[in-house]
DNA sequence: ACCTGAACACCGTTCAAGT
DNA sequence: ACCTGAACACCGTTCAAGT
């Protein structure tokens, strides 16, 4: 039984993906939780402290779900197989996007502590990425954080364009590009 | 001296691109163009007639763009080159994205005609680079169009990546990736 | 044709009041 | 500790009224 914090989180969560930091509404939240939108604050006094909440919540828990990733297999290709599925089921669940990128687009506008954590989800995948290719290559630090940041964006921005056609072989074909171009080990 | 309609235009584009489609208000929007909010109705009569106008001309003044460009070089890298300047560009003013970019994580929550829009946005730059990327290789079209696919789904999340990091330097560094790799033609 | 003030149901936030 | 109703200044939208 989960407590009431950890229910409106994961209300939270759906709704940021599928409609961004400004389509969430207290209302509309509290209404899914069963509670009265005043009762929110009691947990997140503002709606910045809710969206930091949320986002790192969700970045710890990719960072272990990456972890989980490497300690299967240490075998580059395999592993961004596996990392970029992730990106492909996010979409294959209502056409929604990773958290961080929706909030990307949504930079500017966002409370500084929010903004804080979603910076902190593209380092967090940077790393893991470049520690992913050093693993399999002989690389320089350098070198594999270049090619991580490149893989990363690439990937973030197949799902956005996927998203945008409302077409997840738009996805397939991006990813299957970055693959054959050799962007993406195989 | 611009009409009223187009001053209204190019006010909402910079907004919408620097704080989204939700982020855009007409009582801001009529304040900066200096009327009232419920004259902004007189020329659109609801906030999905103006962003469906605002993204058919963002849309056609990119098409004849990129026409230009392509008038200008028939060289496949060249032409790439400037494209991909034109994302750097955005960035580089004040951290903006590429409306379409913008729209696109928020396109669960868009009404219709903006979605229409911003996908036939998608689609018009996927069909430029394809012929490009035609008129300097042997490509079947097939094969040209899902190049062209990756590259634009690549770049716009090299534009995602640097907004959310607020580091343009993300931006060169992916796309130096991309061509490095060949996935985009030097 | 072009603009406006006033009204409507929404939004995040605050707070005094309840249990 | 947890929740609520009522109030505040915001939002898009409508409309009768002005020029």
């Amino acid at each position: 039984m989960a407590d009431t914090k950890d229910t409106i989180l994961a209300a939270a969560l759906s709704i940021v993906q599928a409609r961004g930091y400004n389509g969430l509404s207290f209302r509309d939240l509290a209404k899914s939780v069963g509670i009265k939108s005043a009762s929110i604050h009691h947990y997140f006094p503002s709606k910045a402290d809710l969206g930091a909440a949320l986002v790192r919540r969700y970045r710890t828990s990719a960072v272990d779900a990456l972890q989980a990733v490497r300690d299967r297999s240490p075998n580059a290709g395999v592993c961004l197989r596996e990392y970029a599925d992730g990106f492909r089921q996010t979409l294959a669940d209502s056409n929604r996007m990773c958290l961080c990128g929706v909030l990307g687009a949504e930079y500017d506008e966002l409370p500084e502590p929010v903004k804080a954590e979603v910076a902190a989800f593209v380092d967090d995948n940077v790393t893991w990425i470049a520690n992913v290719l050093s693993s399999s290559a002989t690389l320089s630090s350098k070198e594999a954080c270049s090619q991580a940041t490149a893989i990363y964006a690439a990937l973030s921005g197949a799902q956005l364009a996927a998203r945008t056609r409302a077409d997840i072989t738009v996805f397939d074909t991006a990813a299957e590009g970055y693959r054959c171009s050799g962007l993406i080990p195989q």
